[in-house]
DNA sequence: AAATCTTTGCAACAAAGTTGCAAAATATAA
DNA sequence: TTATATTTTGCAACTTTGTTGCAAAGATTT
């Protein structure tokens, strides 16, 4: 497990160190989206906030978390699947926020559908947000 | 134009004073969606930071004007159809973002379409949002 | 016009994010 | 393995963004 994940730093040509061992660790333990604090709780500030800053940055820049567009303007990021590489994401899922539990899950399998735009306007990415009730808030009851 | 404006506040119950005056013209002679640096700009000052904040939480709340999800998490806000109203938004229309200019514009005709969600989420509301280059900016070149 | 209720600006604060730089850790070369 | 070069980290200082309490100014109601 550990070496796995040293492994995805050396594909990336970033040096292997503790805070992106453990912060890269941390995302695939938990599986969904995780925002700054999250991290800096998670880790029991083993690391300063500055470190944790710029590690997510890194990590975006090279392809190996995205980061996620919210209603409420607070930054998320989540793993990104194989595909994604240096400067080149290709997260076009949709992402769900459960307004109960607050969790923020990657919908890997459901694509944003294709969409007609208007004369002269041309479309890049998209980004696709589901605010609703998740599976695990909707059994709870 | 200056009465239009003033009737928007009197029908939601809000008392009409320069500020709001001030800042829903300014959304609605820009047509595009702002931010709140935007609106201290154009507004040379005149007003303090805080109540530029206070105005548009308050038409928020009144469904005056709804706030847009962005990826690089900057809140943005643009004035509403007339079918919203308190606590009740209905702009589930598409938003863009152009990747030149940096305008976002709300695409009232494209709604976002229907979607099929995983077993056990519900959803409740969805946002999407395009980037890429606006009709603007595609004729520039 | 006076009384009442609402909004504004100011000050002080809190949270979130950025930058420069020396010390520590990692990678590379010998 | 050890020495050297490169990269990353933590700290301090700072900026930017957003929040809160409160007295003064402004709007509304009577
Ligand atoms: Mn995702
Ligand atoms: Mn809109
Ligand atoms: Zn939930
Ligand atoms: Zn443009």
């Amino acid at each position: 497990m550990e070496k796995e994940t040293a492994e995805i730093l050396r594909k990336n040509h970033l040096s292997i160190t503790d805070s992106r061992i453990k912060i890269l660790e941390l995302f695939k333990r938990k599986g969904n989206a995780l925002a700054h604090a999250d991290i800096e709780k998670q880790t029991h500030d083993l690391f300063d906030r500055v470190t944790i800053y710029r590690t997510l940055q890194t990590f975006a820049e090279k392809g190996i978390i995205h980061s996620i567009p919210t209603a409420d303007n607070s930054v998320l990021y989540a793993l990104c699947k194989d595909e994604c590489s240096e400067g080149k994401h290709a997260d076009n899922h949709v992402h769900f926020i459960c307004d109960i539990c607050e969790t923020t899950y990657c919908l890997d399998h459901i694509m944003i559908p294709e969409l007609q735009m208007p004369a002269g306007f041309k479309m890049k990415q998209a980004g696709l947000i589901v605010e609703g009730i998740c599976k695990n808030c909707s059994a709870k009851k």
